[in-house]
DNA sequence: CCAAGTTGTCTATGATACTAGACAACTTGA
DNA sequence: TCAAGTTGTCTAGTATCATAGACAACTTGG
């Protein structure tokens, strides 16, 4: 150790400033995607060398917890969102069981006809008129994924308008009597997010970003909606679980 | 480090032994005054250097946790009973306080005649015929002090039957009437400890011993017994209160 | 574009931590 | 008395921890 540590604790110096700076992300102090003090400043408020400052970053961003930007500073990474695939999958609840606060939030709702591939997900008729609902969820104030809903504007007439008012697929669902849903078919896989996306995800371009095609059912297994959602690879996990 | 301990923790290896150790006195696994492991046999557990383990044992006997005693092995220390000397001193309450089981045992009872110095602490007049009870107490399992207690024969008699059966100074005067006693003149000294009183005190020779002496008083100031008691200073430490 | 501020990388030095081996000093039990 | 087992002490080598300074590479705001 140092001369500064007074009793040689056998606890290292840098270990001391990481768990310093990782109670300071745990409790709030620092937000997710906030900047970090400088490396100067660190070293100067625990009184320790700058060397020892970025051996204390570098465990934290091996954990990644934070994440150095050359030139411009360091940054609090958004835990990862624990986001599990169940037959029940409410993204209400898997954001409130991690402590989070989950949002939704309307971008476009329109009218639009069912293409083949959505009148099979759908049971329907290849051209059935449908509602298109673009939304955006996120925890607390990180965007997690936006979503295109497409139900049926036979059985769900005014989708957008009640979506709009109550921010929740669930919500929206119970407005026209569907008690209960789950989730049938799921299909995940990865790309680039694109340029829209990117704003809405306040994303830089070039991302990766996790593509979930969905469709849940009634409890009688009838399709009730189809989604094609964008997640930011970089702030979900899916677990799988047996 | 070493490359033993995988991802570099920022712990030392002696520190995580010292905690493992220290964690099995607390529970228990080795109490007071047990023998710890040779420290090879601590280093293989822990699969680390033995200057590694002497190094954490150096830790604990430096805190008063353990003992070396070189060619013997390493000790549990006893956490020195915190002992308060007020007006009302009962040991089994103080031990019991202290979470501890207390207990006593007669090691002697006989009849005695009173010095002058023993007749002016009991009120009698030299000569006078008395008790005297060789008696130890314990915490737990480990020998507190030895004491010898003298009391007037014809105020208590039979005592020496009466404290075998009770094993309490408390219960014996309570056996005879005496509701409620006090501490009178309480006088410290000490001293090292004698062949006789190392063996019952489980002491090595040589070791320091606390010497207390002090008579008990019924409510009206009357002296009930006198006591000549020694202590294991490792273990026991004594304190006066405001 | 430029200056200021940021992180990244290099060299260097000294103090600790850990390992390894050997032997001394001591205790214990046979 | 002796052998085995214990703690104490020494030397030595390697890796990590921490400090210090200098400069490169990059970002940001003016």
């Amino acid at each position: 150790m140092s001369m500064q540590d007074t009793a040689s604790s056998g606890v290292a110096l840098w270990r001391l400033v990481a768990d310093g700076i990782e109670r300071g992300i745990a409790d709030g102090r620092f937000a997710a995607g906030d900047k970090l003090p400088g490396e100067m400043e660190i070293a100067e408020t625990y009184r320790v060398n700058r060397h020892t400052v970025r051996r204390a970053l570098a465990a934290l961003a091996e954990r990644g917890l934070v994440r150095a930007e050359r030139g411009s500073g360091t940054y609090v990474e958004a835990q990862k969102l624990a986001y599990p695939l169940r037959s029940r999958t409410r993204f209400s609840e898997i954001v409130g069981a991690e402590g989070r606060e989950p949002h939704g939030r309307l971008i476009e709702a329109s009218e639009d006809v069912a293409t083949r591939e959505l009148a099979r997900e759908l049971g329907l008729k290849t051209g059935a008129p449908l509602v298109r609902i673009e939304a955006i969820r996120l925890a607390d104030r990180t965007p997690i994924c936006v979503s295109t809903t497409w139900l049926s504007a036979e059985l769900f007439p005014g989708a957008g308008e009640v979506f709009a008012a109550t921010r929740s697929m669930t919500k929206l669902l119970e407005h026209y009597g569907v008690r209960d849903y789950r989730r049938g078919a799921t299909r995940i896989t990865a790309g680039i997010v694109d340029a829209t996306d990117a704003a809405r995800l306040d994303l830089p371009l070039g991302r990766p970003i996790l593509v979930v095609d969905a469709t849940d059912l009634d409890l009688e297994g009838k399709p009730l909606v189809t989604k094609h959602s964008r997640f930011a690879a970089e702030r979900v996990e899916f677990l799988v679980e047996p």
